[in-house]
DNA sequence: GTCTATACTTGGATAGAC
DNA sequence: GTCTATCCAAGTATAGAC
């Protein structure tokens, strides 16, 4: 009998839920952990401050929720790039690209807040630990298909090198918040270009025809 | 007049000063950034939250002090470590050992803390750009030497791969308070050695004599 | 110069209004 | 189910005692 109404409050709740996820994102992604009170991202999405702990019982937990909303835009993203390989120097300026994108738009950047936060919000880290797993699947499949195609004469394994390449994402994007000039990040990513090539040179392919 | 009593008060200042550093970089170290106010380092300390305003006008610039004696003590130790480099793998092998002390001991994680907290203290990075550069120098001054040592057959620049370096260690000890257990990331050192003894291989060593 | 008591501000969380 | 008023705890910073 309350249906309708019910079911506009309904919506009117899922419409705040979603305003205060994205206010959680941008608080976090621009004033870091500490900045962000239940205060200042109600502050930015106009609403009460009470409201993060009815609809997501803490700050925390808002936090995961944007967090999630992220990594789910940015993997769907990364997918879509790299779903064909192309050869090794397009490859790698491609990756820069996307790098560059999430410098500017943040997501790792939010990450790399919450694993900082972890130490005084030990809860948060087995959260983190499962939000970081399809980020290290996403990069060992890659790893895998671009092994796959160099034909190097060399049995190598994915998961160190996956591990690596993740923390040096992470390590890199941490880096590029002091030196905002994507300069030597940009030349970095030129060198590992160049390696790759030289990686490919080493190569044997087979026969074309 | 009162030379003897200031000096006696002098030196308990500065004995107060010792005591809040070390309070300050342990607090930061073991409850992160967010977790470390002037009551939690004061708390830790034994003293009045008060006196970190006193002696060192605000929170974030008892943290710099903080940061600065770790860092001293830690590129100290880097510096003894590296005097003399040994071969490829045996060098790999060490610098794998410092990095488990830092991950232990925690210089890397208040140095990480406080680059994270950049975002909502933009002050502090200009501090924190000008505490890397020793660190960035010293990886490249290795570089330079292991390069020469090497005498490999060909001409690398060395501040893209120090600033590579130093963001995969920012990284790698960040994402090790995820996976507390060292597995993965002595397995990731052990084929740095490997891939090192390699590249030592393809070299072309003068003759001996 | 060193430190304490304390005022003030901000943040987290809930009881209850709608 | 949705949201607001409000309380209590924690953090910062200073005025003034020693």
């Amino acid at each position: 009998m309350t249906k309708k109404s019910s079911r506009g409050r309904a919506e009117e709740g899922a419409r705040t839920r979603a305003r205060l996820v994205e206010a959680a994102l941008r608080t976090l992604i621009e004033e870091g952990y500490a900045g962000t009170s239940a205060r200042a991202i109600a502050g930015r999405a106009g609403l009460n401050p009470a409201l993060v702990f009815y609809h997501f019982g803490g700050v925390d937990d808002l936090l995961l929720a944007a967090l999630d909303r992220s990594s789910a835009e940015r993997l769907e993203r990364y997918r879509m790039e790299t779903a064909e390989l192309g050869d090794a120097v397009h490859f790698i300026r491609r990756i820069a690209d996307l790098f560059r994108e999430d410098v500017e738009g943040g997501h790792v950047t939010a990450l790399t807040e919450m694993i900082g936060a972890c130490l005084s919000r030990p809860h948060l880290r087995a959260e983190l630990v499962i939000r970081i797993q399809p980020w290290t699947e996403f990069v060992e499949g890659v790893l895998e298909r671009v092994l796959e195609r160099s034909h190097l004469p060399v049995q190598i394994t994915t998961a160190e090198p996956a591990f690596a390449i993740a923390a040096g994402y992470l390590g890199l994007n941490l880096l590029s918040r002091l030196l905002p000039d994507f300069d030597q990040t940009e030349r970095l990513f030129e060198l590992v270009a160049q390696l790759a090539r030289l990686a490919e040179g080493l190569s044997t392919p087979p026969p074309s025809r």
